[in-house]
DNA sequence: GGAAAATTCGCAAGCGCTTGCGAATTTGTT
DNA sequence: AACAAATTCGCAAGCGCTTGCGAATTTTCC
C-alpha cells in the first residue's frame, strides 16, 4: 500500500454492456401443491408440517422441512397474508426528526429484522402529528406481525400505540422524544444521563450554565433539568449555580446546526456570562462550537460545551464532543426482542418499559474552568 | 424566545398512563363488497373503475373513485397481489457503504415512493457481493412491481439487474461505484465532476497533488483521473503536475473518516511535499483535514483539501469543505422517475441511462496556494 | 390380534380481489 | 319505434395458502 507514482489513465470510459451470465437464478419458486406432490404427502400436511402444527408428527415436520430447503421453497408471502393473516412482514413507523443518525437507525433496523427473517414495511410519519394511524391502519392491512415505533413525538407514543392495542397488534417502540409511557418500549433515562454530564462539569468547576437549543416544553428538556437538579443536589451546589435557558418556546424548530449557530451568536450578544453551555442534540453543539470558535470564544478554554447524541461525526471534530451515547444497536436489539417476545406470546403481555442509562463520553469539547476563571471573550 | 432565568423542575418524573382516547381511528377498512353495495354496482364494475378498465364509462370510474375517497376505501393490498400479480411494493436493494450519507437516502427515498403510493420493501445488500439474487428472489416472490438499485457494486450493478430484467420486472438503479452500465439507470459523470474541481485548484497554483483513500482498481478512481487528466490538458500543464496516490490496492478498506486520517499521517510521515488532496470521499477528507490540522499543517494554507459526496456536515466542519455534491434529491427523483416509466410501459424499454453531472462546492478547505509557494511543514 | 392412539388424507371453504364471458340493461342514433 | 352501441350485471374461476372436519391409514401397546 505504498504509493506510487501513478500514469494517469487514458482509456476511453467503457461503457459495459450486459455479459451473458452463465446461471439465471431462477426466480419463480414452485408452489406448496408441488412441494406435496414431491413428498408424496397431501398439502394440507405440508402445510401444517411447516406452520408446526401439534398434529404432525416431528419426523414428517422435520422431512418436510427439509425438503423444502433443499428445493427452495419459500411460500408465497402474499398468500399466506390473504389467508393466515400473516404477511412475515414488520411495519416500522420512522416518526423521527431526519438527520445524520436517522438513516443509519433504519439501516441496522432493516439488518436486524433479516436476521429473524421478517421483512420490514417501512413508512415515515410526522413526529408533530396527533397519531399516525393512516400508517397504522395500512400496516394492518398489509397484515404486518408487528409494529416498530421509532417516535419522537412530543407527547409520547401514546397516541400512535393506542390502536395498535387494540388491534392486538404486537408492538415496540423507541421513545426519543416524550415522557416514559407505560407501554412496550425503549426509552433513555435522561435525568440519569445528565446527572452524569453535570456532575462532571461541577467537578470540573463549572457553576454558570448556559442550555441551548430545547424546546422548553418539551419532556427532553424537562427531564434533563431533572437530572441536573440532581446533581446540583448531589453535590450541595444548588445556591452557586445559575442556569440559563437559551431555548425556544415553539416545538417547530429543529434542533440543526443552524440553530445552534444561531444561540450561540445570541449568547454572545448578550454579553452572557457562562462557563458551559449544554446542547439539546450534537448537531446544536456544534453549531454553537463552530460560533463561538470563529468569533474568538474558545472551546472548551473559555467555554465548554457538551451535546446529546454521540453522532458517529462528534468523535472526530475539533474539539471532540463530550456527548451522551445513546448506543443505537444495543438499543435497538432490545426493541426488536421486545417486539419478538410479543409475537411470540400467546396471550398479550402486560407493557414492559425498559429504561436504559446512557453513557456519557467524556471528550475535548469540556474542560476545567480556567484559573483566571472567566476569560473575557473578546468582542 | 428572550432567554429567561429558570427555575429548577422539582415534580418527579411522571409516567403517562394510557389516556382514554376519544376517537380509536377503525383499523379494520372495508371491503370491495361493501363499497360496491354502497354504491349500487357490482363488485366486478367496481373493481374495475377503481382500476380504469376502459370498459367502464369515465362517469362512473368518476363517481366509484370519489366515493373509495370519501369512505377511506383502500383495497387490500394482499388480496390485490395475490389475484392480480400486483402489490404495491416496490423492492429497494440498498448496496451501499453505511455512512452517513447513506441512511438519509433511504428516507427520502421512501418519502418519494409514498408520493407515488407505493410502498417500499427495503432489503440491504452486499456491495462487495457478486450478485444479490437472493434478495431479487424475495422481491420477486413478494410480486413487486419495480426495483430500485441503489448500488455501489464495483463492477456496476449490471449482474445484479441481469435476473430483473429476466424476469421482466421493471427496475432503475443509482450506480454509485460501478463503470457506466447500458441500463435504466442514473450515474454520475465523475470524470466532468473531477474536471471542474482540478481546473479550479490549477488556477489557485496547485501543481502537485495527492490522492487519498481510493480503491485504485475502482471505477471511481479510474474515472477521476480521467477527469483530471482532462483538466490538465485544458491548462497544457500537464508536464508541470505532479500527482501521487496514497490508496489501498485492497477493495474492502471502508473510505471513513480514520482512514483519511491515516493516509494523511502517512503523507506526513513521509514528508510529502503537495499543496492539494483530493479524497475520495468527505468522510476521508475530513479525516485527513483533522489529522493536518492537529499536526502543524494548516488547511487550506499549507495543504488545500477536497472531499466528495457534500455530506450534510461538510459546510459546517472547520474548515468547511470543498467537495461534489450529489444532489441526492434530484438523483433519486430521477430514479423514480425511471422506474416509473417502465412501470407504466406496456411493454420493455430499452435501457436509457441518464448522466447526471455533478456541481463542485467550493468552500473553505481550498485555497490559494501561499506565496513563498511552499510552506516548511513541522515534523 | 385387536383396540386405542397418533397420523395423515381429502375435501371444502375462505381470505379479498381480478378477470373473462354471455346476458341484461341503459343510452344514443336514425 | 327499432336497432346498434355502450355499459353494467352476475357468475365463476382462480391467485396460493390455511384450517377444520370426519374418515382412512398407520403406529403403538397390552
Amino acid at each position: 500500500m505504498a504509493p506510487f507514482l501513478f500514469s494517469i489513465a487514458k482509456e476511453p470510459r467503457a461503457v459495459t454492456n450486459f455479459s451473458v451470465q452463465p446461471s439465471i437464478p431462477d426466480i419463480t419458486s414452485h408452489s406448496l401443491e408441488e412441494l406435496a406432490r414431491h413428498l408424496r404427502l397431501s398439502v394440507g400436511t405440508v402445510s401444517r408440517a411447516l406452520n408446526g402444527h401439534p398434529k404432525v408428527s416431528p419426523a414428517t415436520r422435520e422431512r418436510v422441512r427439509e425438503v423444502a430447503r433443499a428445493t427452495g421453497y419459500v411460500p408465497n408471502p402474499l398468500a399466506r397474508g390473504l389467508s393466515a393473516g400473516k404477511s412475515g412482514l414488520v411495519g416500522i413507523l420512522f416518526s423521527h426528526f431526519v438527520n445524520s443518525v436517522s438513516g443509519s437507525f433504519l439501516i441496522r433496523l432493516v439488518k436486524l429484522l433479516e436476521a429473524v427473517e421478517l421483512r420490514p414495511l417501512i413508512k415515515i410519519g410526522n413526529p408533530l402529528a396527533e397519531s399516525n394511524s393512516d400508517i397504522i391502519k395500512d400496516f394492518a392491512m398489509m397484515k404486518v406481525e408487528g409494529v416498530i415505533v421509532i417516535g419522537s413525538h412530543l407527547d409520547g407514543d401514546t397516541p400512535t400505540m393506542r390502536p395498535l392495542t387494540d388491534a392486538g397488534i404486537p408492538y415496540a417502540s423507541l421513545n426519543l422524544g416524550g415522557p416514559p409511557a407505560m407501554a412496550h418500549c425503549v426509552q433513555y433515562d435522561r435525568p440519569a444521563a445528565e446527572r452524569k454530564l453535570v456532575r462532571h462539569l461541577l467537578e470540573l468547576g463549572h457553576r454558570r450554565f448556559a442550555l441551548i437549543g430545547f424546546y422548553m416544553q418539551s419532556y427532553s428538556f424537562v427531564s434533563r433539568m431533572e437530572g441536573f437538579h440532581a446533581a446540583l443536589a448531589d453535590y450541595g451546589v444548588e445556591s452557586e449555580v445559575e442556569v440559563t435557558p437559551f431555548g425556544s418556546l415553539r416545538g417547530d424548530e429543529e434542533s440543526t446546526f443552524d440553530y445552534g449557530y444561531r444561540m450561540a451568536r445570541q449568547m454572545v450578544k448578550e454579553g452572557l456570562n457562562v462557563t458551559a453551555a449544554l446542547a439539546g442534540n450534537d448537531e446544536v453543539a456544534l453549531g454553537a462550537i463552530r460560533y463561538f470558535q470563529t468569533h474568538g470564544v474558545p472551546v472548551p478554554e473559555a467555554i465548554s460545551v457538551a451535546g446529546f447524541d454521540n453522532l458517529g461525526f462528534s468523535a472526530h471534530t475539533t474539539p471532540s464532543l463530550t456527548t451522551i451515547d445513546l448506543e443505537i444497536d444495543r438499543t435497538l436489539e432490545l426493541v426488536l426482542e421486545l417486539l419478538m417476545g410479543q409475537i411470540a406470546a400467546p396471550q398479550p403481555l402486560p407493557p414492559r418499559p425498559i429504561l436504559i442509562e446512557p453513557g456519557v463520553i467524556f471528550r475535548d469539547s469540556t474542560g476545567a474552568v480556567a484559573p483566571p476563571f472567566r476569560k473575557r471573550k473578546r468582542r
